[in-house]
DNA sequence: TCTTTTAACGCAACTGAGTTGCAAATATAT
DNA sequence: ATATATTTGCAACTCAGTTGCGTTAAAAGA
């Protein structure tokens, strides 16, 4: 069963009421922003204490940044896979993002597409990949 | 003949040294951020007035956004289809933006890649599609 | 349980990209 | 030559994200 003590306690992160509320809000998220975080949050919290946050999330494998239409810093837990790899813990190195991402111009929502993948590129000799990213704009089911 | 007078001309803007020279500048780049203007134009001006030109020369169609490693706003005459369409004038619908983006992790040096076209994207019924954005990350030429 | 260690927090002040308002300068049209 | 509309420069601002530092509190150890 995934739960945020069990999570923070994973990954060697201390268990504070924010951060249980955090994990918590991105289980319900398809992807936050700093501002998304401090606007639903339950447990208000300096701006400071949530960038801080999202980075130690970030550096431990919790969540992962996607893109974004307003050129924010997004962060998101993603696919199904990832949640599962991270019990009872992942770290950046084995998430799978082999997806697209759609990102929302009317409401900004953010998420992935597990149907979509990635195209196969083939290796050049002039430069060298080691990151793809997929990214499709439009209107989600919802605005349209 | 491209040449920067030229191009002002077809799209309507006005004569000035710090315009011709911003086009030439962009006929010798990759692509550019504000911030690259300023250290690398000869004729010195305002960072507003960078910005300003580089606005108006985007709703123009003479440049475009492309992906940046850091989330600034980056822009690029881009693509020789591009380029040549510009010739007398293009619009920024006329633009074809079929190919994938190159971003370097070392120097940042971003920059399109034409034989790596964008993957087909089958329609849904859930979302709509608009726009498809390829990007590679990796280590340029220059950097390996 | 008490003490120590160290992660997490909050406040204030800062940085850096990009914007806005406005007046002055200058390219183009008449 | 004069009127016009665009472009420019300065100052002041906004907004996302950062840094420094002292305080609080969770977890580890005795």
């Amino acid at each position: 069963m995934i739960n945020s003590s069990n999570i923070l306690k994973n990954y060697g992160l201390r268990q504070t009421e924010f951060r249980r509320s955090l994990i918590d809000l991105f289980y319900k998220s398809n992807s936050l922003t700093a501002e998304d975080v401090k606007n639903k949050i339950k447990i208000k919290s300096d701006k400071v204490t949530i960038y801080r946050a999202l980075e130690s999330f970030e550096k431990s494998g919790i969540i992962h940044k996607v893109p974004d239409q307003d050129n924010l810093t997004r962060y998101a837990l993603c696919e199904s896979e990832c949640n599962t790899l991270c019990e009872p813990k992942c770290r950046p190195s084995d998430h799978i993002h082999n997806h697209a991402h759609f990102i929302c111009k009317k409401c900004s929502d953010t998420f992935c597409i597990q149907e979509i993948e990635h195209p196969i590129i083939k290796k050049s000799e002039k430069y060298i990949v080691s990151e793809i990213e997929l990214t499709l704009k439009g209107i989600c089911a919802n605005c349209k």
